[in-house]
DNA sequence: ACGTACATGAGAACCATTATCAGTTACCTC
DNA sequence: GAGGTAACTGATAATGGTTCTCATGTACGT
């Protein structure tokens, strides 16, 4: 097909990467990757752990995932749209919220400007307690 | 005798401890324990693995240090004023800016809150190129 | 249906970090 | 200055998340 992969690869409909693929969609929070594999079991659905890393990965290269590494540096993924953003996350039941605030952008530049720093991207995230969790 | 040292002991002057705390003090920007670590053996000094992390993680404790922690997962550690604030780091050099500014302090708080999270805290990271490295 | 390139998975390897524990040493007391 | 002790050190093992290996399996174009 095409040479010199001017384009990637489709990803195989597999019944690993769709039940990966289904557990994030379905999934209000950020999670690890060992609880996405220990997830699937319980629900009865054998997927390596290997395999779910790669699914990740590759949701992750495509952008269908966000990122984000816990304080224990582990990874957390979760499901996000794909515009520039930030998270609002509970540190109690992980439920997120995303941030789409143009001021913080801006915020971020004007810094980095005023420091003579060029080609500037920034990492924001926000954590608390949320009302749910509060009561 | 700090004041109002409740609880707080007196570490140990000890070489090693020192040899840690003065690379530190030298170090204009983030670095791992384990280059903490063949940094100081290049120089000659031979320290322990084991206790490079024991003094960072002390004086990460005591306030001295700073940690963020690599898109690798792994630790990286600056000396830092005490009070909060936020960096911007030079990807290239790796270079380091405190920014005190309590306008991201507050734009923090107020997205929180307008979400109904309590007890909140937050991280901002802001990296780019340098003027020195964008020549 | 066939063939094959891509996908899978069990386990090994990897790497940063932490724990173990016997030997060392800074520092207080006399 | 000598001595005792609790803190410190460091070689090594253990831990835990993540990635690699490679033999086997399978989706999908033909």
């Amino acid at each position: 097909m095409s040479p010199a992969g001017a384009g990637r690869r489709t990803p195989r409909r597999t019944r690993q990467r769709q039940a990966v693929a289904d557990l994030l969609a379905a999934h209000p929070g950020f999670i690890s990757a060992q609880r996405v594999h220990s997830l699937l079991a319980e629900g009865g659905i054998e997927v390596g752990l290997a395999t779910v890393y790669r699914c990740l990965a590759q949701m992750v290269a495509g952008g269908e995932l966000d990122t984000i590494v816990a304080e224990s540096a582990e990874v957390l993924y979760r499901r996000c749209s794909a515009d520039h953003h930030h998270h609002l996350v509970c540190r109690r039941c992980g439920t997120t919220v995303e941030v789409h605030d143009p001021q913080v952008e801006s915020w971020a530049d004007g810094v980095a400007r005023a420091h003579g720093f060029a080609d500037v991207n920034h990492r924001v995230e926000v954590m608390g307690v949320c009302r749910a969790c509060a009561l």
